[in-house]
DNA sequence: AGTCACGTCGTTTTT
DNA sequence: CGACGTGACT
């Protein structure tokens, strides 16, 4: 029996809800994974249906993940078996299963962006387009942006007539969508257009998911674009006797569309009811996430915005404390006094993973860094640069592909000289050449490296060696070798860790490399358990490659690490945190450069952003701003973000140590704040003054104030968050770690674990550690960063 | 073929 | 400022 008795009644009503398109407007904190999880339950609970004919579309792995985790403890049994997935996962599942009808191999590889602008390059220059005309992202955006609308390079090249630039994009479209398929690739709109082509070009195999899915449940609706709406469309005609019905259910809040920039359609939400006559709207407007004040906030900026569905969000909450707005001089300050702040309330027992920094751009988390490090602050950094497009990790992956799909030109051409095999470009683009001509794979064309015209047979022996170590490790995987072992055999192999020693500059960045390999064998152990446990009969290479291509940063998030959050206000969508802090409110920076045009709908896409931001905090919230600020390389001054002004000053407190003047007192009184009045223009004097005022009276506060100790902290960042290189290397006595069995250790990744075995292998010992939240894992003493503590 | 040094360009945001 | 690509040199 499930417990209804925590929903109130909107919610209850949405639960209840069995036929008939719904759509759930929900606003920020008002339960809708309850409601969707509740409904799931409700349905297979209550109204017998077989959980293999539910499917549940969401935004991210993590929250497919989480979804299954609240359906699995609500329900007795079946949770497994509800199709739970993200748009791009869904699809890419489909495809394995029938893309032949389209021309392409089920084995296809997933390009990256990396990959895309790899080849988008290599396009270009084939062409001899010039780049400092027309941008190599120009033609990225153009191209995924037409797949997001289903427009195909025909489709392109017609509505182009008459452009010049277009016209140049249609060519390359063309030759982009050419290639991938040679290459038996596609890209992350590929997954999603492909699969509507592969609908309606095989109408059976719609059929059999349009039988299959008599529920679809699809969250963030706000945030899905034309493509994604037709695949619905096509998906949720469920036929019956009685002739069709469209058991569709969206949830969603217009005011939270962030995505506006990768194709995602707001009329989507907007126009849902047009779309499906006999819709059933709910609304949801009960908070019960945020603070009276906090939620005030939020409703009064984003009252600001005209393209909107009318909703007011309240809450039975208390009121909260007042939402606190800093002002720094630069920063650099500005970090500081953050985490001064965090510094604070942790020694009056806050824990730090109650603590969220969220900032417009990933660039901006770099002195936020500095700070947590310098003050020993475990912390967790959501997105920049990807684990799985780091150099190492894609030189592995890169071989995995080849290995498993000779036809993925990119990855083999990647790989033919790493390490470095005496093979250079100009052998490259004569190999490519030949397979272009001879219409065989850039693969089959170095098996035959001998006949190519311009190869010397030393050269030929050279690429020889290659073609034979790849074809050694496939008969080897034929075998049944695991994917862990694969990559530690293509490690041996290629003798690929002396490469990295003499590649990296520095004895720590080679350490680093090793330890990101290290990282992904781990993965790869976890994934093939994972995959053996659900049963599935799918190849775990493939599997695997496909996954990992498909994880976005916040999925990596792990909420059982104890650490401040640092991530990107989109990251944050979806997420809570007790005491949230958003830095950077200056205008350029948030909201960022919409100098193109006055158009009104980029400011407003940034002030639902602002608006998510807000939403995410439970307990307090913290806006900061810099006067002066490092952008690009220069000093610049900038203005208050204008979204400030939206908010009733007697809804702010401003901290007077940063402010330096008591202003806001005086100049309150429930209207709101006139920037303008206060112009804090300040010279030098009053600068390093405020330096003082704002921490120094703290005695606990040692951040550094001078350049010099700047320095030292620099350093000091590249060496903290590895611990000393085992001194135990060679040795076969496990007494010479540093730790032993049943000692607490800490690794920068996994946080702090228990160390469980010590097992002597090889040259080193195999350490198990069990880090809460990641399970045991195995590392070698002689990479693995580990600390006693 | 591989290395080094210089120039350029750039920043949203992500599946 | 720093990453990255191009070009010249060994």
């Amino acid at each position: 029996m499930i417990d209804y008795s925590r929903l109130n009644p909107e919610q209850y009503k949405a639960v209840m809800h069995e036929e008939g398109p719904l759509i759930i407007l929900a606003g920020a904190g008002s339960g809708k994974t309850r409601v969707l999880t509740h409904r799931i339950a409700h349905l297979i609970e209550e109204c017998d249906v077989n959980p293999y004919r539910i499917l549940a579309i969401t935004f991210t792995n993590k929250a497919a993940k989480e979804m299954r985790d609240r359906v699995n403890r609500l329900v007795a049994t079946g949770a497994e078996d509800v199709f739970i997935s993200t748009f791009h996962s869904m699809c890419a599942t489909f495809l394995r299963r029938d893309i032949n009808v389209l021309g392409y191999e089920k084995s296809f590889t997933i390009y990256d962006t990396d990959d895309q602008k790899v080849l988008i390059r290599e396009i270009l220059k084939q062409f001899q387009i010039d780049t400092k005309q027309t941008k190599e992202r120009v033609f990225i955006n153009a191209i995924s942006s037409a797949k997001n609308e289903l427009i195909g390079p025909d489709r392109f090249d017609e509505d182009a007539r008459g452009d010049y630039t277009l016209q140049k994009i249609a060519k390359v479209y063309h030759e982009y969508q050419k290639r991938l398929k040679a290459n038996n690739a596609l890209d992350f709109d590929d997954l999603l257009m492909k699969t509507v082509e592969m609908f309606n070009t095989a109408p059976d195999v719609l059929e059999k998911y349009r039988r299959r899915f008599k529920y679809i449940m699809v969250d963030e609706y706000q945030d899905t674009n034309h493509a994604q709406f037709v695949l619905l469309k096509q998906l949720a005609e469920h036929h019956t006797e009685n002739g069709v019905e469209h058991n569709l259910c969206v949830v969603g809040d217009d005011d939270q569309s962030i995505y506006r920039f990768r194709g995602a359609d707001i009329r989507n939400i907007l126009d849902f009811e047009n779309q499906y006559p006999n819709t059933t709207v709910i609304k949801l407007e009960q908070n019960y996430r945020s603070t009276g004040t906090i939620l005030d906030v939020a409703n009064n900026v984003i009252s600001n915005n005209c393209m909107r569905k009318e909703k007011s969000m309240w809450t039975e909450n208390e009121k909260g404390d007042a939402v606190r707005l800093l002002r720094f001089s630069d920063d650099r300050d500005e970090a500081k006094g953050i985490i001064g702040d965090i510094r604070k309330k942790h020694e009056d027992g806050a824990s730090l993973s109650d603590f969220a920094i969220l900032y417009r751009t990933n660039a901006q988390s770099r002195l936020l860094e500095e700070q947590l490090v310098y003050n020993g602050f475990p912390y967790k950094l959501v997105g920049g640069v990807n684990f799985y497009s780091r150099m190492e990790v894609k030189d592995i992956l890169s071989y995995l592909k080849t290995i498993e799909n000779g036809l993925d030109s990119l990855a083999v051409r990647r790989i033919l000289n790493v390490p470095k095999r005496g093979i250079g470009l100009t052998t490259a683009d004569k190999v490519e050449a030949f397979a272009l001509e001879n219409q065989i794979s850039f693969f089959d064309a170095l098996c035959e490296a001998e006949k190519i015209p311009g190869i010397n047979s030393g050269t030929a022996k050279r690429i020889n060696m290659f073609t034979s170590i790849i074809q050694a490790i496939r008969k080897d995987v034929a075998g049944g070798m695991s994917i862990a072992d694969l990559i530690r055999f293509i490690c041996e192999k290629t003798e690929y860790f002396s490469y990295l020693d003499d590649y990296s500059d520095t004895d720590d960045e080679a350490f680093e490399r090793r330890s990101n390999i290290e990282e992904l064998i781990n993965k790869a152990v976890t994934f093939e358990e994972e995959l053996r446990l659900s049963g599935s009969e799918s190849l775990p290479l493939s599997s695997f490659l496909q996954e990992i291509s498909l994880v976005a940063d916040i999925d990596e998030m792990n909420d059982a690490v104890p650490g401040v959050t640092l991530m990107t206000l989109h990251s944050a969508k979806g997420l809570e945190f007790p005491n949230v802090y958003i830095c950077g409110m200056e205008e350029d920076v948030f909201p960022g450069r919409t100098y193109e045009s006055d158009d009104n709908d980029d400011e407003e896409e940034e002030r639902r952003l602002f608006y998510v931001g807000i939403t995410r905090a439970m307990k307090t919230l913290t806006l900061t701003y810099a006067k002066q600020r490092m952008l690009r390389g220069q000093i610049t001054f900038s203005d208050r973000s204008r979204f400030l002004k939206e908010i009733p000053t007697r809804l702010l407190e401003m901290d007077s140590s940063t402010s330096g003047h008591d202003y806001i007192s005086k100049a309150s009184r429930g209207k709101r704040l006139e920037f303008e009045d206060y112009d804090d223009s300040y010279g030098e004097s009053s600068f390093k003054s405020r330096r003082r005022n704002s921490y120094e009276d703290n005695d606990y506060y040692s951040a550094p104030s001078s350049f010099d100790d700047y320095e030292a902290v620099s350093s000091f960042r590249k060496k903290a968050p590895q611990a000393a290189p085992s001194k135990s290397f060679g040795s076969k006595d496990p007494s010479s770690l540093p730790y032993a069995c049943g000692d607490t250790v800490r690794h920068p990744k996994f946080g702090d674990g228990v160390v469980k075995e010590i097992v002597a292998g090889g040259k080193d010992f195999e350490v198990s550690v069990d880090f809460p939240g990641y399970g045991i894992r195995k590392l070698l003493s002689s990479f693995a960063p580990l600390k006693k503590i």
